[in-house]
DNA sequence: AGCTAAAGTGCGATCTAATGCACTTTTCTT
DNA sequence: AAGAAAAGTGCATTAGATCGCACTTTAGCT
């Protein structure tokens, strides 16, 4: 997945489970301001912080080879 | 997946094709020492760093749901 | 055992992610 | 339309990611 995917993907999640920025930042413990700008695309935010992000809302980050699909 | 599975996962995909670290810094354009840094388990790669050496071992970052198995 | 390639590390420089604060803009809800 | 809640942003600071260089250690090979 690309960044932007990424992005889409987080805040699609955090609509699913009807949180705001601010409750995603305090229950993962990243500051608001990196929650913000990771969601406006302004970030490159770490393993670590994406992870707690994830984390909270019941995802995980996964590395895995590539399917090559036609 | 946590921080140490994906080094794990990193270093097998690394070793099936054949790869030195030295020759991961130079396709994907991360510095050697910074490969060296996360796989001797050292750093916490930013989302770019981390899609950059996927990339060129054909391997790809997912951020998912869980999935909750018993 | 000896040699060589690969991997790990101490040090130091530079760049940028993470963060708070205050403010603006956008998006809702009524 | 008005008000409130949520999201976005400029600015400044701090912590840490990236990186090169030189050196040490480990792993593989003959």
């Amino acid at each position: 997945m690309l960044r932007e995917e990424i992005i889409i993907v987080l805040r699609q999640r955090r609509h699913v489970l009807a949180v705001t920025q601010e409750q995603v930042a305090e229950l993962s413990g990243v500051g608001l301001r990196t929650i913000k700008e990771i969601e406006s695309g302004k970030g490159n935010p770490t393993f670590a912080t994406l992870s707690r992000i994830a984390d909270i809302l019941g995802m995980e980050l996964k590395l895995e080879v590539k399917q090559n699909i036609n």
